[in-house]
DNA sequence: ATCTCAATTGATATAAAGTATCAATTGAGG
DNA sequence: CCTCAATTGATACTTTATATCAATTGAGAT
């Protein structure tokens, strides 16, 4: 098992973001949620922990670990934005449309895409967004 | 060219909602629109053809079209959601970020990876939405 | 054509999520 | 142990979406 409190506070500093008390309790509560969290959920987390730490701090935490690629939103619906762990690469998402759950998974064949895509249409990406809509076991299982 | 307008229109009768004017004057819109656009970008659509139309109206014309399924939000980030036309299933859009502009194309590679995730996840794909974000030719060309 | 009543509407208020500001505080290097 | 830029957090604000409710409307019955 790595240590990702200390990749996370490694990467920090490598970028020349300063280690504070703020952020090592924040780090630790986003770790320890195991991911998938709302910003608001964090701060309540980090709270029970050092109530002094305000909301800001946790919003321009994340903020940080999402440009340095450590943690990703994920917006799911109109509600608040979802940060998961990014071990690795990049999520795509299936969603149910009985119960909208969102699975996710990491097969990415569109790298090539865009490739191809960028030449044909003289277009310059970066970034894109893949959803496959349908019906999960369960929700297939009561709608039957 | 299959009249979508009446399409919508006769689908909103079959679940027993009525045809109002409001409601026909923001189906107008939205079809015009092409799809990729946001609820309160369609309020203003909407207004320069009847000012009267409240913003409530429309928000909740979409809200019964995205349960009829004719149409589908999208949450890209933390800004206003799009929502877009769900005519067959799918679709492809390279999404300007300079100018908004929206290019659709047809090339499909999915289809093999739908049936790769369809066993694996057990999830019954009934559309998928892809998009590309980037920018364009003319947009490189300004910012240059 | 008119009546009737539930569906629909829209003004208004409110909630929820995220962003901007700025004076006060802090911490890492000298 | 200074110093000064990075960081913090209280506060205010913006944007997007939802709830409420009295007034209006439309589709079928007469």
């Amino acid at each position: 098992m790595d240590d990702q409190l200390g990749v996370f506070s490694n990467r920090l500093q490598q970028h020349g973001y300063r280690l504070t008390t703020a952020r090592r309790v924040i780090l630790e509560a986003l770790l320890a949620s195991g991911g998938h969290i709302t910003a608001d959920g964090l701060v309540e987390v980090v709270r029970q922990q050092s109530p002094g730490i305000g909301r800001m701090t946790v919003y321009r935490t994340l903020e940080i670990l999402s440009e340095l690629g450590l943690i990703r939103p994920v917006y799911q619906g109109t509600g608040a934005a979802h940060y998961i762990l990014m071990e690795n690469g990049h999520h795509h998402h299936l969603v149910c449309s009985g119960c909208d759950r969102v699975i996710e998974f990491d097969e990415c064949v569109l790298e090539e895409m865009g490739r191809l895509i960028s030449g044909r249409f003289d277009f310059q990406i970066q970034g894109h967004v893949v959803e496959f809509f349908g019906l999960c076991a369960d929700c297939r299982r009561v709608s039957a």
